[in-house]
DNA sequence: CAAATATAATAGTATTACTATCATTCGCGC
DNA sequence: GCGCGAATGATAGTAATACTATTATATTTG
């Protein structure tokens, strides 16, 4: 895939102070992203963190207002930028099947290189989506929250996809439902493969999740 | 549905002290599932718990290591009672077919009648399934938890209904995952239907979420 | 009725999740 | 190159969390 080496814009409600402002806020992200993969979110503190990045605690603290903000940030980082790969992979293409095959690919397979122009670790990132992400929008607060905005940029890319479905089929009846039982199965699969094998059937071949994916969904609109 | 008011038995890995061996155990259990409800898995501590009983914390930690432990027994004894529910709903049946479309329809639908003769608020337990239990089963020690059979109970159900997925299609290739993504889609749609709707295409009808898994399923596998 | 077992009452510790204050440094405008 | 403001650093402190430990008091059972 062409790196254009863009910018993720995040909605400013999902931080306290921009952390691609400065060194430290891209510091906060980059290490947070790793400090994450490596001992989880449940023993991730912004203590652990800042002792990782040698500042002290309360700056941290200035960028977001607690790990909870935090991970909302890195998935509302990671669906943007989602959005922004499946936008290019549908460019200046006339087929709307193609379109959307191209879509589910960049939704359903796992993401093996990091782009290293910017402070994200693209890699380590899609681990944490995968692993933590349903912490983001499993909370006692979900509705506040989802009023404020916080879930803006998943909505967008189930949005877009949804769009995609009808392009192929107008008349099926459930896009949203059809997408993100796809989006998330599929993390899900990659999380059981890894994890708890039992659970899923992915001996086989590296891409049988994707296939197994890409036939539900054109099986199921056409 | 006929209420046998059996007794559903949880691996003793799951718990420090039998909770369904005492008073103060069976308290444990209603009112921590009342409580997760009330405030939500994050800010559920034994010592609100301890308060509500009008026990010592100390006697909780009796029964559960740490509130990690409390809600993997809780999904734990969900899903014993669902295998329970799957012999049921799938005795003396003869069609595949309708083997299948009985137990999915367990799987997929809300739980909205109590039973009430035991101390699990069924109800209840539901709505924390829908909303935590992913949180049991997404954590840093996963591999270790497997090994020792937390899940034992969630495979049970997806080997079951795999199963009767191969009775209709004994040459389907992806049970395992055609299963996962039924069940946990179904529970994210419910989860979206009430918190982010935008996610979902639920408003026309309160089946439309079963109904959606029911075609998904037979679709694929025929 | 004694012994074993469970629970209650109480206390204590390390860590977490913050908040507050003040000193220092760094970039920029003049 | 000096002064000013903004960001960061250094340090301290607090309430809540997540436990562990100890001893007293019930309760159950043999």
């Amino acid at each position: 895939m062409i790196d254009l080496n863009i910018n993720i814009t995040i909605n400013s409600v999902l931080y306290t102070k921009d952390p691609d402002s400065s060194d430290l806020g891209r510091n906060i992200i980059t290490y947070s992203i790793e400090l994450i993969n490596e001992i989880g979110f449940e023993k991730f503190t912004f203590k652990k963190l800042s002792q990782k990045i040698n500042s002290p605690e309360s700056s941290v603290y200035r960028y977001f207002n607690n790990k909870h903000m935090l991970l909302i940030y890195l998935t509302s980082w990671y669906w943007s930028w989602t959005v922004y790969k499946i936008a290019l992979a549908t460019l200046n293409i006339k087929s709307s099947e193609e379109k959307l095959k191209n879509a589910i690919d960049i939704l359903t397979k796992p993401i093996l290189i990091d782009n290293s122009f910017s402070y994200v670790n693209e890699v380590l990132l899609n681990k944490i989506i995968i692993t933590e992400s349903v912490k983001a929008y499993h909370s006692i607060d979900v509705d506040i929250e989802n009023k404020k905005g916080y879930f803006e940029s998943y909505k967008d890319v189930i949005n877009r996809v949804s769009t995609l479905i009808l392009e192929v089929n107008p008349t099926f009846e459930y896009p949203h439902m059809l997408i993100t039982t796809v989006i998330e199965g599929a993390q899900q699969q990659h999380y059981y493969s890894e994890h708890l094998p039992s659970l899923t059937d992915t001996k086989k071949n590296k891409d049988s999740i994707s296939n197994f994916y890409n036939k539900l969904i054109f099986k199921l609109i056409s």
